[in-house]
DNA sequence: CTCTGTTTTATAATCATTCTCATCCAGTAA
DNA sequence: TTACTGGATGAGAATGATTATAAAACAGAG
């Protein structure tokens, strides 16, 4: 996806970011790319229209979107593993900002809504949930 | 939680592990953590009982444990960010074994059933969902 | 008790991500 | 247009999590 640079400006001044060219070209490479990818990949892409471009600020620019709700980050986990000793069958809670787990119960699925969407061969025979939202304290914080 | 050396034993073999004095240490320290913990903080606890224990040792017998099932990985993601452009309001289908992540479509959450086990604060507003499973092509491996 | 293959340990290596700081550029005001 | 200023960028170093390596120690079988 390519954007006018005035459209660009547009998008970022909503967010209070300066419209620099590596940012424009960041962001069109994400949106262009309709997938999941990381920022070594998004790195390499960019790079064919930006040669230059360091790799600290394609991870810069994207943190920024992230903040600001231009991009959506795939996992909003905490970033080490977290291991959990109870397997019984049980979902999570996710904050999106502080990444604190916590454990629900409840079948609250709706398999038969669920299952047109769910590809052919996909196995869902046991599936675990994860549920992101905002928990209390990070709600209530300003910023 | 604690368990004698031959409820341990049992439970290993199962498992085609050795049941060593490290390996039962870390897994009795994760279950009876009743929470979410990282390597680093499991490593912790388990140098009270074993001040000897090389972190390595820990992030090895973890990763055997969530292996054979006997311990859940909390985050079962790739282990690097990814970013999504498309932030219009859709949730994931996660492959717990090679982690591709697959866009869904569809309200298949029952808010009614989810609610009850919500703590009171937390923010579903606009609640993202990842539902895990396991993609065809992972499912069908032989591993 | 001895043997064999696995596990552990200490350490080095790797990988993703962030930091540092000198340089550069976007946006503003003249 | 030009000059100014604060934020943005680039190169590379630093950090932190995790994995690999190889020698020593141990578990389990005979």
């Amino acid at each position: 996806m390519r954007l006018s640079h005035q459209q660009f400006r547009e998008l970022a001044w909503k967010c209070g970011l300066a419209a620099t060219h590596q940012r424009q070209v960041v962001y069109e490479t994400v949106v262009a790319s309709h997938g999941h990818r990381s920022p070594e990949q998004i790195y390499t892409a960019v790079r064919k229209r930006v040669p230059h471009i360091s790799l600290a600020t394609v991870y810069n620019n994207l943190r920024l979107f992230v903040e600001h709700g231009l991009l959506r980050e795939v996992t909003p986990h905490a970033s080490t593993l977290r291991v959990d000793g109870n397997i019984k069958p049980h979902h999570h809670l996710v904050c999106s900002r502080c990444k604190e787990v916590q454990d629900i119960e409840g079948d609250f699925i709706d398999f038969k809504r669920l299952s047109p969407h769910v590809p052919k061969g996909f196995d869902l025979t046991q599936p675990v949930v994860e549920v992101f939202g905002l928990c209390r304290r990070c709600r209530t914080k300003t910023s």
